[in-house]
DNA sequence: ATCGGCTAACTGACCCGTGGGTCACTTACC
DNA sequence: GGTAAGTGACCCACGGGTCAGTTAGCCGAT
């Protein structure tokens, strides 16, 4: 593997873990946790195996950094947004803006966020369970107003209606990966049009 | 494994593979294609690891057969309750009273129409891809009239929706699954009000 | 100026648990 | 006694994890 060149290629650590990272974000986030391979992150990053997990101790390791890269942007951008989030339905497009743009660099790790393949428990879970939290109590708060106001007040309808907003979300970006032609601008205009046609 | 006996237990070819099959769809609901061990269905069902070999042939054999059993009784229905979907918005509870109805017998079957560790070549993707277009389909033709009520005529806007209304669909249903002491019925009524309350 | 050695970067080759798949064999029934 | 139902034990590929070793740069001592 790699370029057969044994001893030191004098690349510095923090690049080292910079670039691995990123090869693992992707691969995490194609592959999940279960499918994806130490040996082909290597690859992918012109290294060896050992050498990732002299960085990263393991592959839950790994894993956690990307998901603490990944996670720590979005959720801080999507609270951010949600500040701007009033009564009105069509005010949600600032959170779906906020996802657009923190994707645009690397698209695939919205997958990180929802894999199946996580482990169930241990530190990943821990932290995904966390960051899962955290997602969903931002979109509770815009469930509770928007039920709150049409009269409705059962806690399981809201609760259902958190799970069916952050599916449509979900659905909208994952729509946006098969279609790597569209901008991210494009897309929150698109997102702008629909909303108002379903609510209009 | 098993229960150590050696020998036929009498158990004739027909009912034992019902039985298996019964066992392999919710191991793969929850587990997903990767995840699900031949053994540990083998220990589920009270037998060996080879009978299985010797009845489905492959994981993937046994994987296809679990596919058709699920996917061809749901897509069924959803097609027979699709012609009761007129322009209305509401009318549509009707595929998904078809999917809770379809689904009470064995709710996780769900997952494997969405089975993200699913193969993405051979037998089992072309078989799955099949299912996927004709629920798709089923969608499409929905979200085709509904915007055409509202003199949205891009193709890509259509495409879009779509993908939303099969997430939020898949969002209901997840979240059913997640609150097992909802009966399907229940499950209607929510469904009923929510879009109502959104469309309101 | 240069030589020796310390350290950081980096590797091939190995260990081993897990899980799909196979084989030779055994038991019960018609 | 032939056939269908059923099994323990095995093989092997794959992937996470480890080890002993190699190379290049740097820095103090001669």
């Amino acid at each position: 593997m790699s370029s057969g060149v044994i001893g030191t290629k004098g690349v510095p650590r923090a690049e080292r873990e910079e670039q691995i990272l990123h090869e693992a974000i992707d691969e995490f986030a194609v592959n999940g946790y279960a499918g994806a391979s130490m040996v082909d992150i290597a690859r992918r990053a012109g290294i060896s195996k050992p050498l990732i997990y002299q960085y990263f101790g393991s592959k839950d390791g790994l894993y956690l950094a990307c998901l603490h890269a990944v996670s720590g942007d979005l959720l801080g951008r999507l609270e951010d947004a949600e500040l701007d989030v009033d009564d009105s339905v069509v005010s949600r497009i600032y959170p779906l803006r906020a996802i657009f743009e923190a994707l645009e660099p690397q698209r695939h790790a919205w997958r990180m966020l929802f894999d199946p393949s996580m482990p169930t428990s241990g530190a990943i879970a821990a932290a995904a369970g966390d960051y899962r939290a955290r997602t969903m109590q931002i979109a509770a708060s815009g469930s509770a107003r928007f039920l709150q106001a049409r009269g409705i007040a059962s806690a399981k309808d809201a609760e259902a209606l958190t799970a069916v907003w952050m599916g449509i979300v979900n659905s909208v970006v994952e729509w946006w990966l098969e279609h790597p032609e569209e901008s991210a601008e494009q897309m929150i205009e698109r997102c702008y049009r629909l909303l108002n046609a379903i609510l209009g």
